[in-house]
DNA sequence: AGAACCATAAACAAGT
DNA sequence: TACTTGTTTATGGTTC
């Protein structure tokens, strides 16, 4: 017997075979795996309902390969805005995936409660009959015996339900703390609620089931263990749904599990845990990677709840050759008893918590939105149809197709092929590079080339997405070694103290305003230990300068030239906890990777445009961020040319220099915070409106 | 499998 | 003494 408690707190118990595999970075992953198929697998087969969904993903996305993607991969190769626009993608198709989901156990519930409410009927009718034909203290007693048996075998299968329930339940809420389910108490929230009525299943429940109501099963059923999700919400949850039930009684619950029930279980569990170790298979669902919606049962003459030749009532899978197999296995195996009735409470109640959970994650989803200034550019919900690859007007689009004061959503070297939604790809210096985004998005061949030798990789990431490094705690994609150098590039004098080149890194990234000691560290590491930084000794003390022939003597990361490479990055998704150390280094060489003409013949960032074809921000010389973090066009370093000499007090004009709102536009300003919290608390709450 | 690269952690020393 | 700065080593992850 083993008791444990999972991540997100819920305790559930299994016995020893438990199959301790959901674990939850795999269930992200899995889910953030699904997520692309879904989001690239529109056009599948069997996706009748997902395919008409207005949202769509670019085709440089769709093509990309979900498999062999990391999070922070994508998150890094992806320009900020462009991972905001990715996500709300496919945040819609997730959207509406649980919809059509919860319109499906709706539907199953539904069908099924009736079903069995006329098998009820014919079953009182046949006891009425064989009662008066057999004694009745035998026949009593037997159908007591046998209910007694029932009984227990429900008991036991009931909480192992209701821990796959949980399971599932936790594949959502993954996929909502990452973001990756949009929930919008609004919209979403109705249709859900029109789609299952707690009150309706209830009600019906209530109706059917009225007669053998097993006791256990309905505390069972109702102890859930709700804490995690629904603690603070104020639910609209029936009442004996938040009382908890002990965990021991789950426990001793689950001795009485007989072995059958218990491997039935534990395949259906692995349905879904499988997905969490990296099969191509979708957590929320029983069988493939499809949604329910999406299969057999959407043909006529179907059932919700058999489908790919099994019966899909939660934990059964039995195998049934055609309809009418199904049909008798349904009567025969899941007939109206304490079982199937507790099943249903069950089930109910997932769907409840889940509409809960789905409030409260989108709640907390719009306030992080809202924290990194990702708002939707429009007032438009998530579902709203995206820019698609093929519009010609995103060829044509100019930088004022973004008007100023809405952010414009940035491209990145994530999106080497077509266009996503964005424009132009500055989020708040539009004014930057305006005259090399008039064209740069449009097809390869205009990409303006190194007419700008300022224009390097980091630089041009760093300039167009300043504002959003600034205020948003996501890792830059380049090393410490590129960054260290751009910011030593970036002074006047081309040259900073460490404790000048800490400053640049709290100052330029919201990101490296937490767990100093570890890039502090990190930053001293690779001043010594990288050739390219020189220290010199100084009046005040010492500086660091860059020797760029040793800069550029740096063996280029050998991802060069490899398109498979630069598609797994792309195709990732999400903000996980993979390895992010090297991920920086080959985003930051996959920017001038996806800078070649051969690889970007749609060259639809326009940060891309500006990439150099070096393997890194090789350029000498530093673009045209200004060193107090305006990023306003200034003089460029080269005009610096003056020797390095005693560097003056760090300059902390920064420290004035007001970011930008990404969702306000470049001209509201907000405080720079000395911390992400006082920047959520600065936020307009109607941005997210 | 190994090399190369990178990030992270940590120990250590010298200077302030 | 405490902190900063700088060096070095070790480890683990990734890709080619």
């Amino acid at each position: 017997m083993v008791a444990s408690k999972n991540s997100f707190g819920l305790a559930f118990s299994f016995n020893d075979s438990t199959p301790e595999r959901t674990e939850s970075g795999e269930a992200l992953q899995a889910a953030r795996q699904f997520l692309l198929q879904q989001a690239s697998g529109l056009n599948s087969p069997g996706s009748n309902e997902v395919k008409q969904s207005p949202v769509q993903v670019p085709v440089s996305m769709a093509m990309m390969s979900p498999q062999m993607i990391t999070p922070q991969q994508m998150q890094q190769i992806l320009s900020p805005p462009q991972l905001q626009a990715l996500l709300q993608q496919q945040q819609a198709l997730m959207l509406q995936q649980l919809q059509e989901y919860y319109k499906k156990q709706q539907e199953q519930l539904h069908l099924q409660l009736l079903t069995q409410q006329q098998q009820q009927q014919q079953q009182q009718q046949q006891q009425q009959h064989t009662a008066a034909a057999a004694a009745g203290w035998e026949a009593s007693g037997k159908r007591g015996e046998l209910h007694q048996q029932l009984g227990s075998k429900q008991l036991a299968f009931q909480q192992q339900l209701i821990q796959m329930q949980q399971l599932q339940q936790q594949h959502i809420l993954n996929l909502q703390r990452q973001g990756l389910v949009p929930l919008q108490p609004t919209a979403t929230m109705q249709s859900l609620q029109q789609a299952m009525c707690p009150s309706d299943l209830q009600q019906l429940w209530k109706e059917v089931s009225g007669v053998q109501s097993s006791e256990e099963a309905l505390k069972q059923a109702e102890g859930l263990d709700l804490s995690t999700n629904g603690s603070n919400s104020t639910s609209a949850f029936p009442k004996a749904a938040s009382a908890h039930i002990p965990l021991h009684s789950l426990v001793n619950g689950q001795s009485h599990t007989p072995k059958r029930d218990r491997a039935r279980l534990f395949e259906w569990i692995s349905s879904f845990t499988k997905a969490d170790s990296g099969d191509d298979h979708v957590p929320l669902y029983s069988k493939g990677s499809q949604p329910p919606s999406s299969h057999h049962e959407e043909h006529a003459g179907s059932h919700p709840l058999y489908g790919h030749g099994e019966c899909k009532w939660p934990g059964c899978e039995a195998l049934c050759e055609d309809m009418g197999q199904f049909i008798k296995h349904l009567n025969n195996e899941h007939a109206l008893d304490d079982r199937s009735t507790a099943q249903c409470r069950v089930q109910m109640q997932v769907v409840q918590q889940l509409e809960i959970q789905l409030a409260k994650e989108s709640e907390r989803l719009q306030a992080m939105m809202a924290h990194l200034h990702m708002r939707p550019s429009e007032p438009k919900p998530f579902n709203q149809p995206l820019n698609l690859a093929s519009s010609g007007s995103l060829l044509k689009r100019d930088s004022d197709a973004y008007p100023e004061g809405l952010p414009h959503p940035p491209t990145s070297a994530a999106t080497p092929i077509t266009p996503l939604r964005q424009g132009p790809s500055v989020i708040s210096s539009s004014s930057l590079h305006t005259h090399s985004h008039s064209h740069s998005h449009g097809v390869g061949p205009i990409r303006r080339r190194n007419s700008d030798k300022y224009c390097t990789p980091i630089a041009s990431e760093l300039a167009q997405n300043c504002e959003f490094y600034k205020n948003a705690d996501v890792r830059p994609p380049f090393t410490y070694a590129s960054l260290i150098r751009h910011a030593i590039l970036e002074s006047p004098d081309r040259q900073l103290t460490l404790n000048e080149i800490y400053n640049w890194f709290t100052r330029k990234f919201a990101y490296f305003r937490r767990n100093t000691a570890t890039w502090k560290n990190a930053v001293r590491h690779n001043l010594s230990l990288h050739k390219c930084f020189v220290r010199v000794e100084n009046v005040k003390g010492a500086v660091w300068t860059v020797d760029e022939v040793e800069y550029q003597k740096r063996r280029p990361p050998k991802m060069t030239g490899s398109p498979t490479l630069v598609k797994n990055m792309i195709s990732g998704l999400g903000f996980g906890s993979l390895n992010a150390s090297y991920q920086a280094a080959l985003a930051e060489s996959s920017l001038s990777l996806l800078n070649s003409p051969s690889l970007l013949s749609p060259p639809s960032a326009a940060s891309l445009n500006m990439l150099h074809v070096g393997h890194d921000d090789v350029s000498s010389t530093v673009e045209q961020v200004n060193s107090n973090g305006s990023c306003s066009p200034t003089l460029s370093p080269q005009q610096y040319s003056h020797q390095v000499h005693v560097k003056e007090e760090p300059t902390e004009l920064e420290e004035d220099s007001r970011p930008v709102s990404l969702l306000a536009g470049v001209t509201h300003s907000l405080p720079l915070p000395s911390d992400e919290r006082d920047l959520e608390e600065d936020l307009p709450t109607e941005e997210l409106e």
